[in-house]
DNA sequence: CTTGACCTTCCACTTGCTGGAACCCTTATG
DNA sequence: CATAAGGGTTCCAGCAAGTGGAAGGTCAAG
C-alpha cells in the first residue's frame, strides 16, 4: 500500500502519517522510487493511534499504549491504569467547561443585548 | 506597579503579561531603568483578558472584546453575540468529551485489569 | 560590598499537526 | 513521444498561547 491507501483506510491524513513516521511510531519500507510501502500491521498501528488520539490520549500516551499493544507480555492492568487516568482528565475538563457554561449563561441572561452601551458581560470581566 | 505586582494582582504570570504586551494588548510605560510601569487601567485590562481567556475566549475574541470594552459606543448586542458563539463551542466540547467518557468507561469496564495479557481496550483500539 | 530578589531581552521549545513550495514518479491519452 | 494529471517525496514555516532558560542589568537590605 502507498500512503494514500493507508490514509484512506486509516482515516488519517497523509501528512499526519508522515508525521507519525517522523516521531517514530512506524517505519514503513521504501520502494526503489522512494515511496513508502505499508503492510497491514502498520495500517493497524495507525488505526490504533488514530482511535487513541480521538479518545483524548496524548501522543505520549499512545507511545505507552503502543508499547503495551506490541508487547505480548503486557499486563492489561497497565492499560487500564492509563485509561483510568485519562478518564479522570476527561472528567476534569468536563467540570471546567460546565463552570464556564454556567458563568457565561448567567452573563448572557443579564445582558440586554440591545444597543445600550451598558453590558454586564464586559463589566464582570473587568472586575478585579 | 512593576510587573511582579501586576502578576500577583491579576493572577497572570509575568511571562504572560510580557507576551500580552508583545501582541499589543497593553503598552505600559517604561521607567529610566527599563522597567515596565503599570497603572490601574492596565491592571484591569489584564484581569479582563485573564477572565475572558479562562472562559474559553481565544486571544482574537479577547481582542474584539477589548475593543468593545474600551469603546464607549459599543453595543452590548455585539458582546452578547460573541459570548453566545462561545457558549455554543463550549457545548460542543462538552458533548465530545461526554462521548469519549462513555467509550472509555465501557472499555475500562470490560477490561479485567489483572495480569492476563488479553485486554479489550487494546483490542478495540486496534480494530479497523 | 555583596547577596538575593527582581527586572530586562532574546531565543528556543512546547503539542500535534497543517500548508506550501519545489521537485520526482507513474499512468493515460493525443 | 510529449504531456498533463494525480500520485509521491523532502524540507521549511507556521498555528495557538504561551513557557523555559540563558545572560545580563537594577535595587534594597545587611
Amino acid at each position: 500500500m502507498n500512503i494514500g491507501d493507508v490514509a484512506e483506510r486509516s482515516g488519517l491524513p497523509a501528512k499526519t502519517i508522515r508525521y507519525y513516521e517522523d516521531i517514530g511510531f512506524i517505519k514503513p519500507r521504501r520502494g526503489l522510487n522512494g515511496y513508502r510501502h505499508f503492510d497491514e500491521k502498520e495500517l493497524h498501528k495507525l488505526a490504533f493511534i488514530g482511535r487513541a488520539r480521538s479518545l483524548g490520549f496524548t501522543i505520549e500516551d499512545c507511545r505507552s499504549l503502543l508499547a503495551l499493544y506490541e508487547d505480548k507480555e503486557r499486563a492489561s492492568a497497565d492499560v487500564k491504569e492509563i485509561a483510568k487516568q485519562n478518564l479522570k482528565e476527561i472528567d476534569a475538563k468536563i467540570a471546567d467547561l460546565r463552570a464556564m457554561h454556567t458563568t457565561l449563561t448567567h452573563l448572557i441572561e443579564e445582558c440586554a443585548g440591545d444597543h445600550r452601551p451598558d453590558c454586564p458581560i464586559l463589566k464582570n470581566l473587568g472586575e478585579i
